[in-house]
DNA sequence: CGACACATGTAACACGTTACATGATTTG
DNA sequence: CAAATCATGTAACGTGTTACATGTGTCG
């Protein structure tokens, strides 16, 4: 629901048709990702169908369809940024799923897997942080969505560097869990960078 | 592709039908990842479809459907094992598109809707690990599971400070970068737990 | 028998992707 | 004029969800 509601948010601003909403969407998360058009003008009308946006040919000049947020639409968008998403079932993660089945399959090597999918995970990391470095003029928005990106990437490592050692540990039969193997953030609050 | 790739690894450990299937999904992913049964069935059909299973009714008692894996479905595993995911565009993140599209938009205080996001955050990774401490009898795949949750909020909550950091500074009309937003993960490996 | 669980499916929908079709307008 | 770009759409497909339909076997 994240481009419905997008779309939703940028007609908050004022009316806009179906191309410049993709621009500007892709111009808000820094460029990096790319919104295809299709997707846009189905939103569109689904939104329209569902009360949250009217189609006004007079909103905008020349030959655009013009699109403008209704009440309804307005009080839906307020409504998404007031509430956190439902995270109570957390996404099914492929990575996560491939460690997890390589385990318990025979011919196949875990830690081969993990080292594999660790090393291009690092790769990126050093991909990105050299592009945001790069960046000449600095853009906050490409800033802020290349951290979210790094962030999960590390978060990601880290997991497959616990995974590793837990794996292992249960191998060698060891059925004892890993020593404490997280501390809850209550203190932390406003910390600069991660490390 | 996730639940595709993860019924062809079921089924390369022998012959199983689709009830059995979800069920050896949900226990290998420690019961935290629930699987529709329909979803179980349209995937083996695109399976059997693309040549990677087949149907077979000798291979399972009673009244169920057997599928058995190919060489062709081997292979596709395989290569699925061996290669990482195409991360090269990033999936879109929710949390990431709500701040940055509520950050420039008038009458909306990005500040709260990144401190109700934090809260919730927060609670939801004392809630896992309470659940992962509170296992009697250990489980070594829901806690990998969970650990894995665990990385990911953690990150989401690291940005969401970082985010804060930068958002308040460009709105202070400081337009200099953050300093050193990330180190690279180069000499660190097999560390234990995130900070 | 009737209720329940097992077991297999199908239908309808949301969201996402790629690709194609069709005009209008700009520009070399 | 011809080609490129702008602008709006549609089609087909994959994946995921919820809900319903349909049998079979078991057990109180």
């Amino acid at each position: 629901m994240s481009v419905r509601h997008a779309l939703l948010a940028l007609l908050s601003d004022g009316p806009k048709y179906g191309l410049q909403l993709r621009q500007e969407f892709e111009a808000r998360t820094g460029e990096v990702w790319p919104l295809n058009v299709g997707q846009v003008y189905t939103t569109l009308q689904r939104l329209e169908r569902d009360g949250l946006v009217e189609s006004d040919d007079s909103a905008v000049t020349g030959p655009q369809k013009g699109f403008h947020i209704t009440e309804e639409g307005a009080a839906e968008l307020a409504e998404w940024l007031r509430t956190p998403p439902d995270f109570s079932s957390p996404p099914r993660d492929e990575l996560v799923i491939k460690v997890l089945v390589a385990f318990e399959l025979p011919d196949v090597d875990v830690h081969e897997v993990v080292q594999v999918h660790r090393r291009y995970l690092v790769e990126l990391m050093q991909q990105w942080t050299r592009l945001k470095e790069d960046e000449s003029r600095f853009d906050l928005n490409f800033a802020l969505v290349v951290d979210a990106e790094l962030f999960r990437l590390d978060s990601l490592i880290r997991w497959l560097d616990t995974a590793d050692g837990r794996l292992k540990r249960a191998a060698a039969g060891v059925d004892a869990p890993a020593p404490q193997p997280f501390p809850l953030p209550k203190a932390r609050r406003k910390v600069g960078a991660p490390q």
